[in-house]
DNA sequence: CGCGGGTTTGATGATGCTCAAGCCCGGTGG
DNA sequence: CCACCGGGCTTGAGCATCATCAAACCCGCG
């Protein structure tokens, strides 16, 4: 069931045997159906979760009921809401299965405590908050200088494995455009393509 | 010259009297004038800056010429470009100082240096990146869930600061939309509020 | 005085949104 | 086996927001 997350870790630091057994010690296995949530809006965020199967998406909802995905999670990634779940205050996030998803859950006095029981583990999560915010950053940046034609091709063709699974209308709300235009969008790009 | 600094670090994590001295060994004190560069296009990020003094700004320009704001950095604030400076790989960001400053910078090898000879530094760029993570996240759900008007008005009581040091433009720019539109903004909410 | 940087204003147009309807397809139950 | 339903995708018409382009304005400064 760890594996995974052993072989994350795995890549950015070494441990040894002894280390990598006690690393198991402080998840908690966590099945999820789809659709279920880990996390719904007003609640405090109290875990952060590993994804060893599954897939997983996080969003708010503004006031006129549309949904914006912030993040997609699959086997490898991890998923939170950080803000929440290291201040304690409630969060406005939802967290929710989009496939039947298994997880490891750690709580926040145990992530403190793994922090301490082995210090290698900082410089893990540095590395993993330091490639998620370069993610973020040109996401973002992508946003501010893009249209939406552009946006979704740069998607594409960085990340195929998305489109796989994930349906069209979830990923126009992770671009921040409607599902309408996103399919006109894609009829206007096939057609071009063709000829 | 590295009161901000050590002020910055022992908000977040404690060092001895040696550690202290120590650290501040391990940068270099550069003055930047009005609109010179720390980085280029194209260049290799050669640094991390730590901002004691002034105002700096990283953006990109796109194949119209428009300039797209990514980050502000004021004092106590810090400003790279992440990826190249880790990957060695040629930037896509220009870093100007927007006011005169006084930086303290840090190359790749002496920044793996100072993580092995304190390693509770590695715990102060955790916390630093986490942060910086959180905020990139609402910035970007914002950007994906709010109309222009919208984001200037949280953009002022969030962080004031900005406002008062930055000319408008840029604040559109940061904004992701055009000097036109925030300007006609800020009209048509003066006239409201004064009713 | 004239220049440059920044902001404002107006006219016009494009991009993307809203609302409403229809389609496709796989699953379920009569 | 067929009818029906729901989820997801598509299409069209009209509209709102925001961008573009061009011009004028403001003001501090050499």
């Amino acid at each position: 069931m760890h594996e995974l997350l052993s072989l994350n870790v795995r890549q950015k630091i070494s441990l040894s045997t002894q280390e990598e057994e006690l690393l198991k010690t402080f998840f908690i296995p966590k099945k999820l159906r789809k659709k279920q949530f880990l996390l719904q809006e007003g609640e405090v965020c109290q875990y952060a979760a590993f994804v060893e199967k599954g897939l997983l998406r996080s969003y708010t909802v503004d006031k006129k009921g549309n949904e914006h995905i912030l993040q997609f999670a699959m086997e490898g990634w991890w998923i939170s809401d950080l803000f929440s779940f290291y201040s304690g205050e409630p969060s406005v996030y939802m967290i929710e299965a989009m496939e039947d998803a298994e997880l490891l859950l750690i709580k926040k006095d145990r992530y403190e405590d793994l922090l301490q029981a082995i210090p290698s583990m900082e410089r893990y999560f540095r590395l993993l908050l330091q490639n998620n915010l370069i993610a973020t950053q040109r996401r973002l940046n992508d946003k501010l200088s893009l249209p939406a034609e552009e946006l979704y091709l740069k998607l594409i063709d960085t990340c195929d494995s998305i489109p796989q699974r994930v349906p069209q209308h979830m990923i126009a709300s992770f671009l921040g455009i409607t599902r309408e235009t996103l399919s006109r969008i894609r009829k206007q790009l096939s057609s071009s393509h063709k000829k």
